[in-house]
DNA sequence: AATGAATGAGGGTTCATTCAT
DNA sequence: TATGAATGAACCCTCATTCAT
């Protein structure tokens, strides 16, 4: 559905549902024939949001080669599609007070972390990570990062952990 | 105004007048002559909001002591008030729909990066930095973190140098 | 048609052409190629309605039996179809506002009421009918009350008839 | 709330806030102002209707003067106000699937058995009765023919009670 | 004969804003 | 300064009906 450009140009706040059916150029009842409900069409965006990113893996090379391009391929994305980011943001937003979004927003952060998690620790056992770099810590960094490039809102615990490593990474002395 | 909680409970999306009056205990009429439009009411919580942010710098000791204690305050002022957290990214959404916002904010992250660059050079020239780290790119990386813990809507171009660095900090051979 | 029993639970103003359609399992499409619109829906529902009580009338034995007869069957008919006096309620309510409702809801009454008092003519002519009873007023009485089991809308004119003749029956002093 | 003349003239299948607005001469959120809901609106006529109602009794003169005065006092608010009578209707149609319609309309019913069953147990005792009539039935008689000038929807139990003692009153003999 | 898709015309409700007091 | 009352403009959603297949 491609009628999430809605919310990339005008946000959740400015999403009429009427705007939308006009710009598909159909009558607001059939919209709702389609999406019953404001938020069946929320979730219809959502979806659709969660699809463009699981086109960013390649699952195949050395695992530094493919942590590489699985942020550049973000990045690529992102710049390529900015209404993608715009919908992102809205939807993090969205997921303070929504459950279901929250939801899914969490389990994708979750696949990342894991995911990237995953590639530094075999980047390690390869010998091209940085000593005393943490895997789990500089996940969360990279996604931090990742997100900030995306979106909001702010998961405290991660936001700590990822700025001490931040600390430690530019800062030699590290008493912390 | 404390009524910017509103916002932090129900986001601008669920921003009513009525509701801001009823929580003050007054009449919306007496609240529309404090703020003759909800846009005010709007300027005026970003006022406040920004307020908060500038307790966060403390203009002594060696540089990189002052970063450390900034990037910690910070911290520390959103853990405490996850009001304000909740808030910003709700500006940071409307920045990008209405222009005077985001001059406001703009016009902060500017702020805060000229700070950070600047004590970043500093302990650069105290020989405290890791060999190597622009401190542009640096200062870009920070802000974004600590903008992904008070959330964000995208800044593409910065993000992109950010997530560079990353790679260099944590991935020794760098081709790039 | 069966999909009467929709109005008999959730009335004529919760009658949705959708949900007796579902309820019969086709399309509404389908139903509106059987009832073109909705009032042709009802007009079928109406004669539905009419249909049922053309059996309560037995037209042999003494007429004291067949009034009596005719009564009890009427009574039971509304008792063992709790749904054909929901359904006579929505009509008999709908024909003050729809012309055709009424023009057949009053027909039938003109035909209860013409048996009726046919019936009470001949008891009188036998006999067996309260001296001074007049058989006019009683069978508006009867009609009445036969009309408050299946509910009505008010006769002006025929319940204050009937209600003198109340009067007349239980009050010996009739001053009047 | 003369805005009850609309459920007279279009029964609350065609009740629109819109146009109660309209005859008042309010916008229709003015009327939600006074009526933040429909459902509060359409209690608000149930209240009107029944008050209406509470100027029929006179408490003074004999019992059968009472119960005659009662009677005609009731025909003639429902003869002067017809709309009265079409709002009943529809109040009790609508008392079938509202709980609290229903409520109230019970009570109205109770006190009027009551009340007639009183006077009727006084004409008894003032030797003015009709030999052999059992107050409680002819109550419940009364009020179902004062029913039937009102309205509509059968209290099955009541209604065959009343039935019966119709056929006692009229015909000699009661083998039943 | 039957259906999925589409539509026009509202219907109830909300909300920022204004006005008279 | 403060308020109760009023309003216009929308908004989401519903429903009977139509149309192409």
């Amino acid at each position: 559905m491609a009628a999430y450009r809605q919310i990339a140009e005008h946000g959740f706040e400015g999403l009429r549902t009427r705007d939308v059916a006009n710009e598909v150029g159909v009558n607001i009842a059939t919209l709702h024939y389609y999406f019953p409900t404001k938020e069946a069409l929320i979730a219809g965006v959502l979806q659709h949001a969660m699809e463009r990113f699981r086109t960013t893996l390649e699952p195949h090379g050395a695992p530094q080669t493919q942590l590489r391009s699985y942020l550049r391929a973000t990045q690529r994305l992102l710049r390529d599609e900015p209404e993608l980011g715009a919908v992102m943001s809205e939807l993090r937003l969205r997921s303070v007070r929504d459950a279901e979004t929250r939801r899914i927003l969490e389990e994708m952060h979750g696949f990342w972390h894991t995911t990237v998690r995953g590639l530094l620790g075999r980047s390690a056992e390869a010998g091209v990570l940085r000593q005393g770099v943490d895997s789990e810590a500089a996940a969360s960094l990279i996604v931090a990062t990742l997100g900030s490039l995306a979106m909001p809102p702010s998961d405290t615990k991660r936001g700590g952990q990822a700025l001490r490593e931040l600390e430690k990474l530019l800062l030699e002395e590290s008493i912390n």
